[in-house]
DNA sequence: TAGGTAACATACAGTCTGTATGTAGATTGA
DNA sequence: TCAATCTACATACAGACTGTATGTTACCTA
């Protein structure tokens, strides 16, 4: 039997300030910035000290990655819960894209994961989190569709790279005032003009 | 009496103690990077000291603006440099593209202007920097294209913030050890697919 | 040429990061 | 079950950095 307010297990207790810590970085990175954000800060809104913070991260810098890491599942996880597979190829990728342009209007997503997270991971990080989250169904789904022939064929590597990149403006556009309706064109021209001429 | 070194005008003065701090600046920020450089170490290698950095430029913020904006002139001018007006628009965008690719394989040039520049002084400002400078004859070039009725007709602000987010992506995916080719490819059927169908 | 100003250099205060050390509670093996 | 150990922290410390305030020298102007 355990008590209600003390006597919980070393789990539990690292499960816990790990998420308290996690949280806290997360609104301040993404109401300031990383480097605005200093880790007295952090550890005075999850309501720890900074040794707790240095005994689970190994630095700032690695609080930080945590904190990328959830936001990007989170993004993914809200795309495939947006995307039902009935649809086209192009299709899917149409209601992909606007699943991701709406992910990211979650405020200060597009500075954690678009601007802090390439410059204090590396692109090389950050293409690393995107893969194995978000980018994979952009990819599979392009793949699917040269597959299929309504695509032409081009290096799935470098496509989905592109795409995304062009995905990751119009967010930060967006955000900044951009009209919704003139990247979505753009985005869909995109795509569609990489529709097999002949069909 | 005068010596032949000192009896220097303070404009003289002036400029030479800022190109000088640029320079160093420069140096650092991109064989680094803008955190991981300190300014004790700026104005070691300018030859001055802290006194002179703050009293030339209002911060740390401050003189990475002069760099980036230094950098940003120079890929402009280099793609000026490589792009012979007598092609068809189509043709003047690939050549375009081909250049600002080969013009940012310069050292640290992509950390500077694509990773540190937008998280460090923010996508606004290196849109304004970026419109000032090379972003003006993609735009104008694409313009071009939609008059003559040769690309199908979309918002241009979107149109050229979206394309020019695949070059930068392309750039970093290259200097990261991408196949040039394959990122080239995807951009040339980017910039195809954009082409009015009939022709 | 005298007074003012620009271009620095030096000194200082505050803050931050990462580490080293200390301690209470949890875990474990006998 | 109990001692030994280890985990999860809290506290204290050292070094570095940023921006500012102040002092000094060279230039500029009337």
């Amino acid at each position: 039997m355990q008590q209600e307010s003390g006597r919980r297990s070393n789990r539990d207790r690292t499960e816990a300030t790990r998420a308290d810590l996690i949280a806290a970085a997360r609104k301040l990175f993404t109401e300031k910035s990383y480097a605005e954000t200093g880790t007295p800060e952090i550890v005075a809104e999850a309501g720890v000290t900074r040794g707790a913070l240095y005994h689970h991260f190994a630095d700032k810098q690695a609080l930080f990655a945590a904190v990328v890491e959830q936001e990007a599942a989170a993004v993914a996880a809200e795309i495939e819960h947006a995307s039902p597979s009935t649809l086209s190829a192009r299709d899917a990728l149409i209601a992909g894209s606007d699943a991701y342009l709406a992910a990211m209007r979650a405020p200060g997503r597009t500075r954690l994961l678009l601007l802090d997270g390439p410059a204090v991971l590396g692109r090389a990080a950050m293409d690393g989190i995107d893969n194995s989250h978000g980018n994979r169904s952009l990819r599979e789904g392009l793949v699917a569709a040269m597959r299929a022939g309504s695509m032409m064929k081009l290096p799935p590597e470098a496509l989905t790279a592109l795409l995304a990149a062009a995905f990751d403006r119009a967010a930060l556009a967006i955000e900044a005032g951009g009209s919704v309706e003139s990247y979505r064109a753009v985005l869909v021209s995109l795509i569609d003009g990489l529709a097999s001429r002949r069909q």
